[in-house]
DNA sequence: TAAGCGTGGTG
DNA sequence: TCACCAAGCTT
């Protein structure tokens, strides 16, 4: 019922993405849905579409991304941000072609065995590319079925999901849902008005859409300092590697101390003139926000942890975006020093 | 279980 | 300027 509404609906209104097949299209390649949905992960579709075009030219297939070079992948995915969606997705890609002969599983539950995909990505793969049944509940579809239902609580938004996920045509079911949560039911200001499942929504009917899903209140962001530090040779930069665990993992970055409450040149990665630059960067993470001074230092070719890199191909080096804010500073500003 | 994990768009 | 939040996963 609910179902043969929404699909109705979707086969007029369905988002056109370059990653989708049109409404009762042909079954999309596992690859390609799978790449799509870890990009998805959090992130907006306009974020998500030149880095989908560009890993799939450079990647057709996922034999092609297993054999990558781990730097390789993960500069190509600086700037889309959850980096451990990168290491993960590397991970995946080699297991399935070590493991299961270069194919996707083809259920949720053998997906879910798969590093980075959880319950969300397994049924979503499982559903568009397989055909399978599966429950698929992201943000909008918590949203679009806690409104529906009126439902205060995520077990029994699961629960519910699941009840009304129909054996036809699961895969557009499941993107439907999703469009609806996109453009129709918002988290503001959902346009009732024109939503095709209005007659059935329980919250509508209360005339308090928006009051659903119920949100925790979210914890307030501690705020740090730190300093980056840009070491310059003969026309190259020193860049490093993080570890592959924790934040900004496995990707490439300025030396920079740790960020806490009081940053110091004491933590620079070699003894040099270093010169605090006017200015400084600010950065916002998901749990806590940054202020960033930036050193800087001009030397000749010291031993140092790292890599000295070539200042003109900066781009290449696959810098997440806070270093990338330092980088643009540091360029900008090296003829305007200050004494620190 | 709750915390850790990025970034950019939007109102 | 700032709070909110987007096709979540891992530990």
């Amino acid at each position: 019922m609910i179902a043969d509404k929404l699909l109705h609906w979707y086969d007029r209104h369905a988002r056109v993405l370059p990653w989708r097949s049109p409404p009762g299209g042909a079954a999309p390649d596992p690859y390609a849905v799978w790449l799509s949905e870890v990009m998805l992960q959090q992130t907006t579709v306009a974020a998500v579409k030149p880095y989908y075009e560009r890993f799939l030219a450079r990647w057709p297939t996922v034999e092609a991304l297993a054999a990558t070079e781990d730097a390789e992948l993960m500069a190509a995915w600086a700037g889309l941000g959850y980096y451990s969606r990168a290491r993960n997705l590397l991970a995946c890609a080699r297991a399935v072609v070590t493991e299961h002969g270069g194919r996707f599983p083809a259920s949720a539950a053998a997906l879910k065995r798969l590093p980075g995909i959880g319950d969300y990505t397994a049924g979503a793969i499982a559903a568009i590319a397989f055909g399978e049944s599966a429950a698929v509940v992201d943000g909008n579809v918590e949203r679009v079925v806690a409104r529906l239902f009126a439902l205060e609580s995520k077990a029994a938004v699961r629960e519910q999901a699941a009840a009304i996920t129909p054996a036809a045509r699961p895969g557009d079911y499941a993107q439907a849902m999703m469009d609806l949560g996109a453009t129709i039911c918002t988290p503001k200001r959902p346009a009732c008005g024109i939503c095709p499942l209005r007659e059935d929504c329980r919250a509508f009917a209360r005339g308090t859409p928006e009051a659903f899903p119920v949100r925790a209140p979210r914890a307030e962001k501690p705020h740090r300092r730190g300093i980056v530090f840009w070491a310059e040779a003969e026309g190259d930069v020193l860049l490093v590697t993080r570890p592959a665990k924790g934040l900004l993992g496995g990707m490439r970055a300025l030396p920079t101390g740790s960020w806490g409450d009081a940053p110091s040149l004491g933590e620079a990665p070699f003894a040099a003139d270093w010169q605090m630059l006017k200015g400084n960067v600010r950065h916002v993470f998901t749990h806590f926000s940054l202020d960033l001074s930036v050193a800087v230092a001009s030397v000749g070719r010291v031993n140092a942890e790292g890599e000295w890199w070539p200042i003109a191909r900066l781009g290449e080096a696959g810098l997440p975006t806070v270093f990338d804010k330092a980088a643009r500073l540091a360029l900008e500003s090296r003829m305007s020093l200050i004494a620190c």
